[in-house]
Order: C-alpha cells, then structure tokens, then sequence
DNA sequence: ATGGTGGACAATCCA
C-alpha cells in the first residue's frame, strides 16, 4: 500500500491539486490536514466523483482533517474520544486493509510563551495515552500528519539559530519522544537516517525561503515495529511544477509491502 | 519600514 500525508490550508483552494495528485501519484491512501472547513461544506461530493473514498471532521476556518482512499476506510473514528483533546477538530482515523491509520494535525503553538505553547505539549503527550487507550505497539498501526515538531537538528535549515523556537523546542522534543517511545518508528528516518536537509515545510512569511532551502521536516510518517518491517521505501514529493510555492504540494509518501 | 504571505472570513485569527 502506499499512504501519503498532506497540509492543505484549506481543501477547497487545494482540491484540483489534492485530485490530480492522487490520480498520478499511485496512492492508496492520503491523510489531509487543516481542511479548514465545516463538514457540511466540504466537497465530498467531488471527491466522490473523482472515485475516491473520503471521511473528515472539521470545523469552520480552522483545523480539520480527512482521509481520501481508493477502497473505503473500515472502523473510521473521529478525535481522541476525550476532552479536553477534542475541543478542536485534529484526529480521524480509519482503516485499510488491515491498517489503522491515525491522521492528526498537531496544533501548531503559536508562540512559546503562549497558552496555545503549553496546550500543544499536552496535546501531544495525550497521544500516548491515546495510542495507550486504543491500540498495543505489536499492532499494524501508522500514526501521520502535521506533527508541528522538526524532531532533530538535521530537520531544520538552522538547528543552531532555531533551537527553542515553535516547532523545534526541547520541550516538544521531549513530550514528542516520549509518545514515540511508546513503540513508533519515524519511517522517513528508517529510509534516510542521518540525512538532513530533507523539508516538509518552508514558511512563506520568509521570502523565497524555498529556494533559500529554508525548510522545516514537520509532517510524518510514523509506524508501530511491525508495521515498519514492512516499510519499504519513504520520501517527500514536492513537485517541480508548483516549487515556487512548495507548501501548497508537499507530500509526504511510503510504500509498504502488506505481502 | 517591527514588515514579508496565504487562507478564511468579514475584524482579525491562525499559521
């Protein structure tokens, strides 16, 4: 199967691009996050038309998620089942083939002396006790999406200057890690450990930062040890056609065998 | 120049 991992900044403006991706991209499976739209709006109907599966949950302007699929999801469920988590539309899940893909848009934190800061940590340390709630480590689980965090210093253009910002700060790192010590592999890094410079994000309040290579690997691909063994193969597809502004087509994809 | 952009949505909020 192969399962990718998309921020749309609204599905509506990225609906034609999201389409034509999965039509030449092979994909099974694509995780969409910040839709940014109420779910009696979204375009499911086109969608549908264009022969795919999909299920979401949003909210007007803000967060959102959905799944787009080839054959549809079995035993799709919407956030974490728990407040005060859920207040804000970021988790959906469904599975595939015997797959559970859990697709989470991270809030993002604002700023480090923000509340919005001390709810991203522990909205991610809930994750845990989510995956605790719900699944065991030896299941066939993937977790992805909009992580908001770089987790290592070759995942970000300037690990020096940027260390203790949003999005790569230590106590990210380690409320991230200590949901991954759960039993998650980082299934890019498996493909490409020790590699930096590979970047899922480049802000565009930053001029031509895509082409200063000014990037962020925030966005991932995430599976339990049983699921990982049959990773094969991961990479970030940024189109050349749109590289002028990468955000709006930056996918993150794997392939695995399910034999 | 305390800015730059993009999206939603109608004044700002979020990223």
């Amino acid at each position: 199967m192969r399962i990718a991992t998309f921020n749309a900044n609204s599905i509506r403006s990225r609906l034609s691009l999201i389409l034509d991706w999965m039509s030449s991209s092979g994909c099974d499976v694509l995780a969409v996050q910040e839709t940014k739209v109420a779910d009696d709006e979204f375009p499911a109907a086109e969608i549908c038309q264009a022969g795919y599966h999909v299920v979401f949950t949003g909210q007007k302007a803000y967060n959102g998620v959905a799944i787009l699929s080839k054959e549809p999801l079995e035993d799709v469920r919407k956030g974490l089942g728990k407040m005060p988590e859920d207040e804000e539309a970021r988790v959906i899940r469904g599975r595939f083939r015997g797959v559970t893909v859990v697709n989470t848009y991270v809030p993002q934190g604002t700023a480090v002396d923000s509340p919005r800061f001390e709810y991203k940590i522990k909205w991610i340390r809930g994750m845990r006790d989510y995956f605790d709630r719900e699944f065991t480590p030896n299941d066939m689980l993937l977790w992805v999406g909009d992580f908001n965090v770089a987790p290592e210093p070759i995942d970000v253009y300037d690990p020096e200057g940027l260390y203790g910002s949003v999005c790569f700060h230590p106590e990210e790192h380690k409320a991230l890690e200590y949901v991954k010590e759960w039993g998650f592999v980082d299934v890019f890094r498996k493909h490409h450990p020790g590699e930096p410079g590979h970047y899922t994000f480049w802000d565009y309040r930053i001029p031509n930062s895509f082409k200063r290579r000014m990037g962020w690997r925030l966005d991932h691909i995430w599976a339990t040890r049983p699921m990982a063994e049959r990773s094969v193969n991961c990479w970030i597809d940024t189109e050349p056609r749109t590289r002028e502004k990468p955000s709006d087509h930056t996918f993150v994809v794997a392939d695995f065998d399910l034999g």
